[in-house]
DNA sequence: TCGCGACGTTAGTGACCGTTAACGCACGCC
DNA sequence: GGCGTGCGTTAACGGTCACTAACGTCGCGA
């Protein structure tokens, strides 16, 4: 390895597209298993097979990793679910089951996003942190809105509160037994939604 | 302050009990604002009024306040929850209401605790980690033999995920915005209730 | 061929931080 | 009155860590 300096340009790319994707990803996991301040840039090189100072090809601090990791998926679930709200007809029902989705899949298949989305934020410069908590806000006004569509016995605060609580839900799936104390993904995914769906329809039967 | 170095003894005690849990209370909250790595012993003896190493008078360092926390918060679930059981009387259904209760009593007037209890538990010595976690899974565990008996039709896999799920949803409360943007707190917890027992009735409509 | 930009490397630096050492004061007990 | 014990102080040490400096090597385009 360090005999061979240019191990970057002939190593088989692994599965991802370029190194600073390579590095996003790894740093995520690496900071989803150890929290932020927990996780060296030298294990975040190693992860990647450079070391250390070699990120700083790529980024300018570990600061900006994480801030273009939050601001990412903060972004990728508001357009996600604006597009999903603007795309699909029918009763607001469905567009509730629709957000529900995308969630679950989002909550699924990357999960060490979730885990830093709600845990890491306050690592972050303010500026950067006031564009996360924005993103946040909307994607959260996005489905207070649905869910008063749906529910429209709900005020607005107890709508927010559920659509939070339903998140808390939603991201609970880094604490499922990791490779499969569930059937699979599918089983889980239908089971989560039930549970949603489930939660909102109980949440907007105010008295009892 | 460095003049009078005898402030201890004449300070009125905040509201806590002794040094230890005043503590105790403080780190936690740092905790779980900043994370584990994210505060210094110099910040928690500052907010006891006494400076960094000071607190070595009363733990063996930041990881045994830590453990502390961690082991006494899984333990206190458990025990109230056992307690619970044990002593609530009538059908399924309301053993499982009361430990929704006892659980959202614990997310809203202990959310620093909350917090840690399912984010730093990465960051313990491997014998303190352990206990912890065989504490959590037995309180998973509690909660799953009432479930069950609640809601027959579910198997123990779904009723294990669901059971991880709500935990997710009731542990949302710090995200709930600080103040109030609920109305208060007996509302907030009536609607969690309703939140938790809506999404296990329908996790228990299998097929729809 | 030359040079330049992209992408690595190792060595070093300064700051921070957990912990220990050495010390001091006030109290209660004989 | 002496004295141990509880609880605090400041100073210093050692390790870790993010980041920078200086340097090297490939590959490509003129």
């Amino acid at each position: 390895m360090s005999t061979d300096a240019n191990a970057a340009t002939n190593a088989a790319r692994p599965p991802g597209r370029n190194r600073r994707d390579q590095i996003l990803r790894e740093a995520a996991r690496l900071f989803a298993e150890r929290g932020f301040h927990g996780v060296g840039v030298d294990e975040i090189g190693a992860a990647v097979g450079i070391s250390g100072p070699g990120l700083y090809r790529h980024f300018a601090g570990k600061d900006a990793m994480l801030a273009e990791l939050l601001v990412g998926i903060s972004g990728r679930l508001l357009t996600g679910g604006k597009r999903r709200v603007k795309e699909i007809p029918g009763p607001p029902g469905a567009v509730l089951d629709s957000l529900i989705e995308g969630h679950i899949d989002f909550a699924l298949d990357d999960r060490p996003l979730i885990t830093l989305h709600d845990r890491e934020l306050d690592r972050l410069r303010d500026s950067d942190r006031k564009l996360v908590r924005q993103l946040q806000r909307q994607y959260v006004e996005l489905w207070v809105g649905v869910v008063r569509e749906a529910y429209p016995g709900l005020v607005e605060s107890e709508a927010r509160a559920s659509v939070h609580a339903v998140f808390g839900l939603l991201n609970s799936t880094p604490h499922l037994g990791r490779p499969g104390s569930l059937p699979g993904r599918a089983a889980t995914a239908a089971l989560l939604h039930r549970l949603a769906r489930g939660a909102f329809a109980a949440a907007a039967d105010s008295g009892r």
